[in-house]
DNA sequence: CCAGATTGGTACGGTACAGTACCGTACCGC
DNA sequence: GCGGTACGGTACTGTACCGTACCAATCTGG
């Protein structure tokens, strides 16, 4: 049934669908500028996505999934609590503040009211992973007597959202072209240094 | 030269486009909608602004003053970091979450591209206001001793980011309808407890 | 009360866009 | 090799929209 080309020109009209709408949002792209872009013909397109609300919703929960690859492989379990949130702190920064994820961010949020699942799609797939990994760690440590008790969800929702807002914004506002890796790192050790404390842990030795 | 009804003119145009630009976004809506919605004609409009970038510019500007003045006049000097830090976080949250406020928000993000002015008035309205009233706090808190040496901005910053990220995050993606009054209650609480712990502070007696 | 400017209402020019129709062509299973 | 299906290319329809033009009504300052 499935020619060998059906998918693979399915998947080209995704990927130029992306680009150009991460690029410039969804009213600002023409259904004939896509197909300037990924070559062959309109009625394709239609064939394949029913409509433009189609293929944007098809290729925003496309990629919802792709963006948040490098996390789910994330394991902190075993680590000391400054190593865990370190390593945290870095893979977090990579995907939040990649060109891809932040132009998605923004495409969603300013679409969310005329496609819900979108919005839906988007929160399962960027925060919650996040939030659900570093919560199992904090449960695993406080098992451990690492941490004082404490709600391990809320903690890794505190933590990661210290890191996220203020610099996530002025990228997202197009004030920040390249976030500087040294800013982020001492960021990052603020944070750990206050987050650690309240958690009531104190590293060992020197980090 | 300014007729007495020119202000208001150009006010009622403001308000009219407002309400429809924050619910349905800049591409969505026309010229011909507002003219409907604040009467008049559409030489109006041009002849006070131009065109409709400009009238959205003028717009944006218009907003982002409007929208923090509960913020400028918050003063938490003198007070002891508890509860400072309570009495900042109900107001950052009402402003926060405001339906204006995330209506504004997703609208500026989504035109930052195309509108940078707008991202960056944005930006030193809403949370700069807010980073620069609560890390004035805690420059003086730190003189009095109240507590631990450490840069004021950046614990500004990593604490109020830690009560935005996913309840903003939530709300300006439609999965949450109304705040919980009660839950950020608990979020705060807990924000502020691991908070005070990671600046030094032990509360006197019950809270 | 009056000249002059501003506004309201409407219509219009030009353009861009979503979605469809049509036709020729290349590729598929058989 | 052949019939059927999907695809490429282009043209087309209807609509929506930005910005302007025109004219009558209204208001302003003197």
């Amino acid at each position: 049934m499935a020619r060998p080309s059906q998918a693979k020109k399915r998947e080209a009209i995704l990927d130029a669908a992306t680009e150009l709408f991460l690029e410039s949002g969804y009213s600002r792209v023409s259904v004939d500028a896509i197909v300037a872009k990924v070559g062959g013909s309109k009625r394709t397109i239609y064939a394949y996505f029913g409509d433009k609300d189609g293929l944007f919703s098809a290729l925003i929960s496309h990629l919802c999934q792709k963006i948040v690859t490098p996390m789910v492989s994330l394991d902190l379990i075993g680590l000391a609590p400054d190593r865990a949130l370190r390593k945290m702190a870095d893979a977090f920064f990579d995907v939040l503040l990649a060109p891809n994820t932040l132009e998605l961010h923004r495409l969603v949020v300013a679409e969310s009211p005329h496609f819900p699942d979108a919005g839906r799609a988007f929160f399962s797939a960027a925060p919650s992973i996040s939030y659900r990994c570093l919560s199992d760690y904090f449960a695993w440590a406080e098992n451990e007597g690492l941490i004082t008790p404490g709600s391990p969800y809320n903690r890794a929702r505190l933590f990661l959202d210290s890191l996220t807002g203020d610099i996530q914004l002025r990228c997202l506002l197009g004030l920040v072209d390249e976030p500087d890796k040294e800013k982020l790192r001492a960021l990052s050790d603020e944070a750990i240094d206050i987050f650690l404390d309240g958690i009531g842990y104190r590293r060992a030795s020197l980090p």
